[in-house]
DNA sequence: GTGCTTGCAAACGTTTTGCAGACTC
DNA sequence: GAGTCTGCAAAACGTTTGCAAGCAC
């Protein structure tokens, strides 16, 4: 949290308390959390904190690789500190989503890497599909 | 494609020029179209066909199966006709996308059945990554 | 004539941007 | 004081919707 602030001073960011709000609120609940959700958290302590100012603060932590943002299927990204970047697989019926450990993939990644040269990132989109509930004919 | 024109009016619905339009552009072109660029193609012989009729008909053959569509990234949603159906690996600095065959997907997809329950499908969504040319330092 | 379909315009939800003032360093 | 950061409002983007008129059957 000081070593982020570290960071950003280092790249000629200032330390302001909008985005020491925003850190606060990415370190404390480190789920997967919509801007607007981030926002409300923030607007508990400091209620002008604009959205828009959110925004550009979690741009520019991405940028500083501090923050990630996923798309878990439609609707709002969700952001969440890089350290704990996972594959998602998220359900298209209930919007439930698993976290999907990264040795799942590593067949699929080197059958990518091998015939197409494509080094697959599933951490930035969701992989879609039907979860063990819906699939039984659930209420989503 | 008059076969698609007889399951709509099984269901109910009227053969308008408007979709007649909109499905000679799909079947003329069967690669990823974005609504816009459909409405373009169909506006070229129509121009006073709306885009708002396009997303309704798009809509409407998805729901008969005739029509799918996928997220390829960011930006708006790309439609093909169903038969034609596949995954791609998209890149996420040029754009490019590359069409994966299924069987890249068995092994995942078995894991994740089993594991989870959960039923991949990996054609709505694409997956992301990062191109050879890409990678190799190119220009995107 | 019934009722599905259309064009238009306006709304939607998420995200980005332009600007003048406020702040950090 | 230089240069970054902010709130606000407005725009952008792709998509959806409400409505009255128009068309297929």
């Amino acid at each position: 949290m000081e070593d982020v602030l570290a960071l950003v001073r280092e790249h000629g960011g200032r330390v302001t308390s909008s985005r020491r709000l925003l850190l606060e609120a990415l370190f404390d609940s480190p789920g997967h959390r919509t801007a607007e959700e981030l926002a409300e958290t923030v607007q508990a302590q400091a209620p002008d904190i604009a959205l828009s100012t959110i925004y550009r603060n979690l741009e520019e932590l991405e940028k500083l690789g501090v923050v990630v943002h996923s798309h878990l299927g439609h609707g709002p990204a969700t952001y969440h500190l890089s350290e704990g970047a996972h594959c998602h697989f998220v359900c298209q019926d209930c919007g439930t989503a698993v976290e999907a450990p990264d040795e799942l993939f590593t067949t699929l990644a080197d059958a990518a890497r091998d015939r197409y040269g494509f080094e697959i990132d599933t951490r930035h989109f969701a992989i879609l599909g039907r979860c063990a509930n819906c699939r039984k004919g659930n209420e989503p």
